[in-house]
DNA sequence: GTAAGTAGTAACCTTTAGGTTAGTAAATGA
DNA sequence: TCATTTACTAACCTAAAGGTTACTACTTAC
């Protein structure tokens, strides 16, 4: 285990996965992008659409995703001024983590549904 | 996107999102699988192995991975008393959600390094 | 005339994960 | 003999993520 090769690549790895709980770790972040995968564009109906996000969040998030390059902000100046928030194709790369995740996550909550009932 | 089955299914996977986030979206939770994993089974060699963490904070993850099925906590009593962490093959089933991670976070970072070169 | 919707921001507060320091008690090493 | 190692725990503190409330200025609907 300790040559220098595979402690590397294994310090690489574990940075790797702590820039990427940084960019999706946060309480919203992939619930945002499942809405706007939904197809829910705009500030309102996005709120809306999460349950229990504040303005002021999903405000962060959006623009954290924005630097992130996962989405567009779009303004259309019109009357009333509408704003749009598009999902851009970088997002798409987060598929197969998105998808691990939610399998991991019913998988688990299987298991401890089944813990629960042999308690019972 | 309203009809009821799909809106189901999506917040049936919204929920798992969350439950595996919540299990290992720890700052500290995946680098402890990660230590084990390489061998460390001891308290004080995963603390000497994961740079930065504290006894009280490997001490709470520990209980936690324990608690979640992935760590038996082994108790050797003898002089002195050894205790050993041992992942379980339950741990084993995060395998792909980790390898997700990871090959998403390189990817991620390497796009970023781009980014700033491109600035200079 | 007033309520509600548009997309947010400002100021403030709370919660909690995590960090810091110190200490246990017995054993080994220098 | 003094420091170090073992596996932690207790008490305390901090920072930051997130929550709450109120407000903007304009428009449409009732």
């Amino acid at each position: 285990m300790e040559n220098g090769i595979s402690a590397e690549k294994c310090r690489n790895s574990i940075k790797a996965l702590e820039d990427a709980m940084y960019v999706i770790g946060g309480k919203w972040t992939l619930r945002v992008i499942i809405a706007l995968k939904d197809g829910h564009t705009r500030f309102n109906d996005i709120q809306r659409t999460i349950d229990g996000i504040s303005a002021k969040v999903l405000s962060s998030v959006l623009k954290d995703l924005e630097e992130n390059g996962f989405v567009k902000r779009k303004v259309d100046i019109g009357v009333p001024i509408v704003v749009e928030y598009e999902l851009l194709p970088y997002a798409e790369t987060l598929q197969e983590v998105l998808s691990a995740l939610v399998s991991w996550g019913e998988m688990h909550r299987e298991k401890v549904i089944r813990k629960q009932e042999e308690l019972v």
